[in-house]
RNA sequence: GGUCGGUUUGCCGAGUGGCUAGGCGCUGGUCUGCAAAACCAGUUACAGCGGUUCGAAUCCGCUACCGACCUCCA
């Protein structure tokens, strides 16, 4: 299969054609959520990213089985091993199971990625699932050499790792230059060396979510979780893997040594990273506190925002920008995108509605040849819509019966915009924003107002013909004494 | 401090050597009983300095500024 996707390896850091070792089966993972928040927009670009490549990948025939994990356990608060499980910290300070934080938490997560049209991965695989597997590996890198235990706890060894193998080489980091900038932590570690990572730790009484372990009773490293799912549901060595940059260190580099240590080979053939998005120009975290979740966003409820946006319109602001880029929000941005989707769907809208003339002149077979060069090209999104534009123009031009199609071109011009507007970029039409029963309920009392003021003028053959014509839709009128009732019956 | 990346027209944002990206905004126009909507057209910028080249936003060097990672973060 000649398909000819190029994309960003963040190994080599440049584009390279994509081959799977396996055509046409491919293997994909993609870092999901720590399940102890709601999610933000940070969260969309990398779900968003990752779904668009799963799109992409199975518009070109490919079999694409996509794992997206969750987190739910292992990942600590702060500096390297040493602070408090965030789910956990969340379940103390509310009193919760920290079962049931991450239930709340990940409900809401698919409830935001179903708002974005983000298709469900093919496998979601939970850390706290697969302690057992996690400590197979563990088991696996002590016995190659790679890990020391130290009073329960279990560490991964990066100088030994680094007499072979290369640590950092994702990241682009020495270990040399690594030790030189490492804070010197006041207390006292346990490990060899400030590198070494933890593969499991012993848990201390305040720890509620902990499980037994030939070494200790207690919880596997945040790192881990990745390396053993990914190799569980997609082998050894996988085609993809992509995760937001912030990732790249520490967790990705661990994630190579982990897997390089255990199994003894490459662990992924193309790495992928989203960039972030940006709020004044700064990363817009967590940490910092300057996000703004994809709640917020729906229903505006944030001092930042001056009104509320569609889903949509979301994704559709994050896929203007390249994966690869960063992203500024502002509200002036975010409502520049809403207009520019609203005059691509009402084009769309207006596509059906164009016939087809015998001495046409458009050329739609360009315009798709742009949109899948655009495509392939490390997934060009930008580049796409902007030639999905050039396309909008044409179909206005037919409308307003400037130019002509052939029927040929008319149906590829439809063809093309199903394809890369719903299937690739996930952009579902546009509703009206208000539940249609909403909109049914004040258009009849508008319509038996109108028929009200016909029977006061007298004018029964008007207000005789509404009544049967809502009749016949199903609409029973109740005439009153004092004015009207209606019920759909 | 180390490593990496960025600086594009009013705003967002593509673009790796010659050919107007695109969206929003703005200006003009078409349509329209009025208004709105819609549509069309115009709007030619690439941080600064130097270099390579017939030709540079695009390659090289220096400077300035911004950011990411180096501790949790998509």
């Amino acid at each position: 299969m000649k398909n000819n996707l190029q994309i960003y390896n963040t190994l080599s850091r440049k584009k390279e054609t994509f081959e799977p070792s396996n055509p046409p089966f491919v293997g994909l993972y993609a870092c999901g959520p720590t399940v102890y928040g709601d999610a933000h927009l940070g969260h969309a670009r990398q779900a968003i990213t990752f779904d668009l490549l799963y799109r992409v990948l199975s518009h070109l025939g490919y079999k694409v089985r996509y794992v997206r994990n969750i987190t739910d356990v292992g990942h600590l608060e702060n500096d390297a091993d040493e602070g408090e499980d965030k789910i956990g910290k969340k379940a103390r300070l509310e009193q919760l199971e920290p079962m049931e934080v991450v239930q709340r938490f990940m409900n809401a997560y698919h409830k935001n990625m179903r708002e974005l049209g983000v298709l469900s991965p093919s496998i979601e695989p939970r850390a706290s699932g697969h302690i057992i597997e996690q400590q197979e590996l563990v088991t696996k890198i002590i016995d190659a050499g790679y890990g020391y235990e130290v009073n329960g706890s279990v560490y991964f060894d990066v100088a030994k790792y680094s007499e072979k193998h290369a640590y950092g080489k994702l990241s682009g980091r020495k270990t040399d230059d690594l030790l030189a900038n490492t804070r010197n932590l006041k207390t006292q570690s346990e490990k060899k060396s400030p590198l070494d990572f933890a593969l499991w730790k012993k848990a201390g009484p305040e720890h509620i979510m902990q499980w037994p372990s030939e070494w200790s009773k207690g919880f596997p490293g945040w790192h881990l979780e990745c390396s053993a799912m990914s190799a569980k549901y997609l082998g050894e060595t996988i085609d993809i893997h992509g995760g937001g940059m912030d990732l790249l260190f520490p967790h990705h580099e661990c994630e190579i040594a982990q897997n390089v240590a255990g199994y003894g080979k490459e662990k992924v053939r193309y790495w992928m990273h989203n960039n972030m998005i940006t709020i004044n120009g700064q990363k817009m975290g967590r940490s910092l506190g300057n996000f703004i979740t994809l709640d917020q966003l729906f229903t505006g409820d944030h001092q930042l925002l001056k009104k509320s946006f569609d889903p949509m319109t979301i994704r559709f602001f994050i896929l203007q920008a390249h994966y690869r880029s960063t992203l500024d929000f502002s509200n002036d941005a975010i409502a520049a995108s809403e207009k520019g989707l609203h005059r691509l769907h009402n084009a769309i809208r207006i596509l059906n509605k164009i016939e087809a003339d015998k001495n046409g002149v458009v050329n739609a077979a360009e315009l798709q040849e742009k949109c899948e060069a655009a495509m392939k090209d490390d997934l060009n999104t930008p580049l796409m819509i902007s030639t999905l534009y050039d396309g909008v123009r044409m179909i206005n031009s037919l409308h307003e019966k400037r130019i002509k199609t052939d029927v040929e071109n008319l149906d590829l011009l439809k063809k093309i915009y199903t394809t890369y507007v719903y299937d690739i970029l996930g952009l579902t039409p546009e509703s009206s924003g208000r539940s249609d029963s909403a909109i049914t309920e004040q258009l009849i009392g508008y319509v038996l107002r109108l028929r009200q003021a016909a029977k006061e003028r007298k004018d029964y053959e008007t207000s005789d013909q509404i009544r049967d014509t809502l009749q016949k839709m199903g609409v029973v009128i109740k005439d009153r004494k004092d004015g009207f009732d209606w019920e759909i019956g």
